[in-house]
DNA sequence: TAGATTGTTAATCGATTAACAATC
DNA sequence: TAGATTGTTAATCGATTAACAATC
């Protein structure tokens, strides 16, 4: 069967499949059952494998999962097998953060283009990539097949950014300023607002 | 009535809810249905009237909401409307951003404690916070009753740092390194991971 | 074979949405 | 009063968990 109808939660927990079982594979571990990774992950092992059953046969009845085997279907799956190039929108603190993330890892998703509005930071590097001026996405987006774009500059300037991301043809944008932003329908969007995250913290503490 | 049982779903939105009724006090706008909410938000309004009509009987019937007293309800309900002292471990470049987040706001909630294992680091000072020697933070967090950690070290430190904030009495933690943490039941655990983030907005780009 | 574990169906649980009486 | 909008109950929808036949 194809895919039926993938809710965004089973799509969110395969990241953090894909992360224990590369820990796994690491470790020369060659076989895992689901009730393994649902004691690791505090997770429900009927759930585990009902994830992955969306997807497949990618089990042995008695046996389990091969390891090295369920890493290849997984990244497969959440198309992280194929080149995927990445643009980020302002380059502080929380932009650098996200550029070092998949620097050294060999990664088929990769941050190709950084752009920031102010005169400082042009021409600078974060790792290998040069900053740019952000008048330049548009033409940078087309050239090197930008699909994602990453948002980290300030509330005020979140949705004229995201307004330009559109305009230059990017297909989903992630973004990390405290605002409710528009996208036509055909964009993608998540919001990944860590004061939000930060402040529903408190109801459990305080 | 006091608290039934209030989902997590319910409390992550709040903050939104939150922050476009500040929005809209900004803007002097005094009153708010839930339809005009649902509206910007993209939200069904019966979910928003359910949601806050969890707490108590914030509105009222024919008019809406009073927007300054929601705010006031909320951050009550939220818990931000009393003091709340956080640690950050690891002053990389996303423990810096975080710092700075609401260095300048008058939020309750604040970090008053950053620790590095950096030599380099530490004596440095992230706004007005001087960045101190990871070896400090069990008498740091008992001195100025730190409640919340945050983690933004790098995966291979973060299990021992999160052992360490548990020991010192923290009783909330937010980890931001891609690893599955172990912390006793009693402290609350909030996973968020920017890897596994960016790798399932894959399988909607692709 | 006996034991283990998958894939999948059925049962349960919980969350979202619709509908509407109450009432401003 | 008539129109608007809440709070809340009931209906729907979807996600999680349990259970078990199939099978390695």
């Amino acid at each position: 069967m194809k895919t039926p109808k993938i809710s965004e939660a089973v799509i969110r927990r395969l990241p953090v499949y894909l992360r224990y079982l590369q820990h796994l594979h690491e470790m020369n571990i060659t076989t895992v059952s689901s009730l393994d990774l649902g004691q690791h992950l505090e997770m429900n092992p009927a759930q585990i494998r009902k994830d992955l059953a969306y997807f497949g046969e990618f089990g042995r009845k008695g046996i389990g999962y091969d390891v090295e085997y369920l890493i290849a279907k997984i990244k497969q799956i959440l198309k992280l097998d194929r080149r995927l190039n990445v643009a980020l929108v302002g380059a502080g603190n929380l932009g650098t953060a996200l550029s070092n993330y998949n620097r050294y890892t060999n990664e088929k998703m990769k941050i190709v283009a950084i752009f920031d509005s102010f005169p400082e930071k042009i021409g600078t590097k974060i790792g290998t990539v040069k900053v740019q001026p952000i008048q330049e996405l548009a033409k940078t987006v087309k050239e090197q097949d930008v699909k994602i774009g990453i948002i980290t500059v300030p509330a005020t300037e979140a949705q004229k950014v995201a307004d330009q991301m559109v305009e230059a043809g990017i297909k989903g944008i992630l973004n990390f300023a405290p605002i409710t932003m528009r996208v036509p329908n055909h964009v993608y969007l998540r919001n990944a607002d860590l004061t939000t995250e930060l402040q529903s913290l408190a109801y459990y503490i305080g």
